[in-house]
DNA sequence: GCAAAAGTGTTTATGTTACACCCATGT
DNA sequence: ACATGGGTGTAACATAAACACTTTTGC
């Protein structure tokens, strides 16, 4: 049913913003394309753009994410709505930004070159941001920061076999500081749904045993009361 | 500096929507008003109503909380943002959802008359609500639940100087179970924020005292990394 | 003096921290 | 054989949980 709009004040633009995170075994990385038009045109900004009248918030994110660098099928989560006025200087826009975690096989071949539109930085070695998106990206991190303690987000930052090794350094990276390596492996093995695979990786080394994250146990047990926190 | 707007499709209107909390030293409530404009005329809602071109996303929360219910000068935050198409039957309306958490004293006299347009409701023993205002209102109680357990927000529910039973009570209505007296004393105590007064109760039995939240202090033990946690 | 809520410590169990050596592999 | 990262257990310490009685007031 269709009631009439009573409403019809000027409305502000709505677009959608996606922090892209990444991680490569060093350093957590986000992921920049460079604007192709005016305003800020040349600088690094998140991938993002306006919402369509038929499509919901996520879908929209999902969009932009997939058009602006092919990055598809991955962890997305709304994050926060930025609607300050003068926050776009064309006039008011509101953002409904999200959160991406992606997996290293997932991730765009960047290239490197100047002719690419989309490449990752470092989150400790940013460049300067088009309109608001260093607060957002601050955000963003903040929010990764604290939901990674308590929540399994960080799988999805992973290849779906791991070891614990790089699981460790993915929260070392994150959190920002050491952590015991016997300690963080009796308490994660503890939570019993880390499932040992029979694959090791290879390489100059001992062979570090590959885990996978077994999702649907994590759900059975977490609907059980357990709380996961790291 | 005016950049010409390059992008001119139709846009989502874009409107506020608060839940309010109350609490009356027995369940938590809810503060809803009654539509009186369709869609869903009559029906009970959250507060709220479509956001200004020249306001920020807070102010007009906050003015349509005041607007609509009195409310004004309390603890508000953004919760999350709903854009369904379909969510509103008069078209693709988005809406910034906030919480808000009102001290007793703050609380609109509601009269419970059938002519009062804003009445608070026991979150056990809700109405049905317009249009996703009952998803709205359960995200808002998620978030209250999860945010309780490690930042001060429950201050925000009780006067400026309450009991420490007061303060559990407040604690077991909103985590719905049952805490030890001694075991919750004892850690908040330790904590060392809440400062006592030389007020107690009055009334029919043993007087209890009275304590405040010295925000400045736990924001600076904050500041020095340390956790609350309930 | 009795009913009702306020206030208070100790013991036990559980979880967290600190810490050092042997193992398996490629070169 | 050596360099490198993988893998493992225990003891000290800190935090959380369980638990019952005395105090103060109004009536």
């Amino acid at each position: 049913m269709l009631v009439p709009f009573t409403y019809d004040y000027p409305r502000p633009a709505l677009t959608v913003d996606c922090v892209v995170f990444g991680f490569d075994g060093d350093g957590l990385q986000v992921l920049l394309i460079r604007r192709g038009i005016e305003p800020h045109l040349g600088a690094w900004a998140l991938p993002g753009g306006f919402v369509h009248m038929e499509e919901t918030l996520d879908q929209a994110a999902r969009r932009e994410l997939e058009e602006e660098t092919h990055i598809k099928d991955v962890f997305l989560e709304q994050l926060f709505t930025f609607g300050n006025p003068g926050r776009d200087p064309r006039g008011r826009v509101v953002s409904v930004a999200y959160y991406a975690l992606v997996r290293p096989d997932q991730h765009t071949a960047t290239g490197d070159t100047d002719a690419s539109e989309a490449a990752w930085h470092p989150v400790e070695k940013l460049p300067a941001l088009a309109f608001d998106h260093a607060e957002i990206l601050c955000t963003a991190l903040d929010r990764l920061r604290g939901k990674i303690r308590y929540q399994p987000i960080g799988f999805e930052l992973l290849p779906k076999h791991f070891t614990l090794t790089q699981f460790q350094e993915l929260y070392e990276a994150i959190l920002g500081r050491r952590i015991d390596k016997r300690n963080f492996r009796k308490k994660l093995l503890a939570f019993d749904f880390l499932v040992p695979t029979d694959d090791f990786t290879a390489g100059a080394h001992r062979p570090a045993r590959l885990y996978r994250f077994d999702r649907r146990r994590y759900d059975s047990l977490a609907h059980k009361g357990f709380l996961f926190e790291l």
